[in-house]
DNA sequence: GTCTATATACAGATAGAC
DNA sequence: GTCTATCTGTATATAGAC
């Protein structure tokens, strides 16, 4: 396989794990098995280094559209939040990375955390959108109030997230959590007041785009 | 004010935003208005004087009693959501820190992380007691599951403090997503269904205990 | 207790052979 | 493209004067 490649997911690696300033261009090498000099006629800088190294994992951070297509309101909910989990189990080396730059702030990162707060704007919206459509055709009580619950939603996601990286091993599996957390939504957004009327319409297609693995890596 | 004492809060507040690996003993000494022979003359070395300040600004995150006495099950449910922002407002940096240090899984604070774990569990089961109290009592809807429903209100606690951190002025302030959050809670807990029966019950005197900021520091 | 000066190690980066 | 050897800066840490 060509060095460059290696060196580039040797280094993504590292620096997810370790961040920045603690990873060493030596240490890169010597995983990568091969010089310091060599990593810096390809890469020019360790700076440099990062940033193409940055690039290539947050590529799989993309928007992909029609995944949504056909389900109901409540469907699309638990399937962005399935699909959020799927993801962040897939990639979590890399999420836990962004994370760690959100919280840290790093410095060097300052577009990989622009990249992550935009994405997340992007999802946050997406579920916003539909819980206004959701409440409109009367299919979610008028308790609901989009912009303030989609966050709230989008944290318990992120919080679950925390909550894995506290305790790998907690008492209540991940899996368990999701269950508990999709059927308390959709308690919560289902269950109408005595005063409301359902209005069983037929939910057409919309908003739609999800967090995404691409095709090609 | 006494140099020691001083390189340490210096120390503690450089850690805590840069991270270990990323503060030089340097800087420390530049901040602090000392030589950095002087901070080794104290604590030796550099991985010493971390630990020491680890110590240091944790010391806050103590649990406390007697703050929940009196309130309905309801009522101590909010509490701890407050007292949980609250002390987050109030500590931010170390708080960003010690969730920076859980996310990147730092070597040097494997103690600092283990200290976060159990803090973090005691709150929850705390929240959990609270919850399995007012369902026996039949003040909350017999819909709760104690276990899994406090793990989620503490995610999405968590999940907050991340989102505030990812978009410090949001669309959303954190004082509304706060309100919102403790209505939300309020009406799943305290929504009946239509076959239970309430039971105004007297809450007695119960579990209590809160992160608290303590009288000296 | 606090400093200056210095030792020693390792970081990122360059030069130049192959 | 890939290496060894080397430069230069800065890191942690020590020695010793005051």
């Amino acid at each position: 396989m060509d060095t460059r490649r290696k060196i580039l997911e040797t280094s993504a690696q590292l620096f997810s794990h370790q961040g920045y300033a603690a990873t060493s261009l030596a240490q890169v090498a010597r995983a990568a098995q091969v010089s310091k000099a060599l990593i810096l006629w390809h890469f020019e800088s360790k700076e440099r280094l990062f940033h193409t190294a940055l690039q290539y994992f947050l590529a799989p951070y993309e928007i992909d559209t029609q995944v949504l297509l056909g389900l109901t309101d409540s469907e699309q909910v638990e399937k962005l939040i399935d699909d959020y989990y799927d993801f962040i189990a897939e990639h979590l080396p890399s999420v836990q990375f962004v994370l760690g730059q959100v919280v840290r702030q790093d410095e060097n990162s300052q577009e990989m955390v622009a990249r992550a707060q935009k994405l997340y704007r992007l999802y946050r919206e997406l579920l916003t959108t539909i819980l206004e459509r959701g409440r409109a055709a009367r299919l979610f009580t008028q308790r609901v109030r989009p912009a303030e619950d989609a966050a709230l939603i989008m944290a318990a996601l992120n919080g679950l997230l925390v909550q894995h990286l506290v305790e790998p091993e907690g008492a209540l599996s991940a899996q368990e959590l999701r269950a508990r957390f999709k059927a308390v939504i959709r308690d919560r957004l289902c269950t109408l007041g005595p005063d409301e009327v359902s209005a069983p319409f037929v939910t057409d297609k919309l908003p739609r785009g999800i967090l995404a693995r691409r095709a090609g890596r």
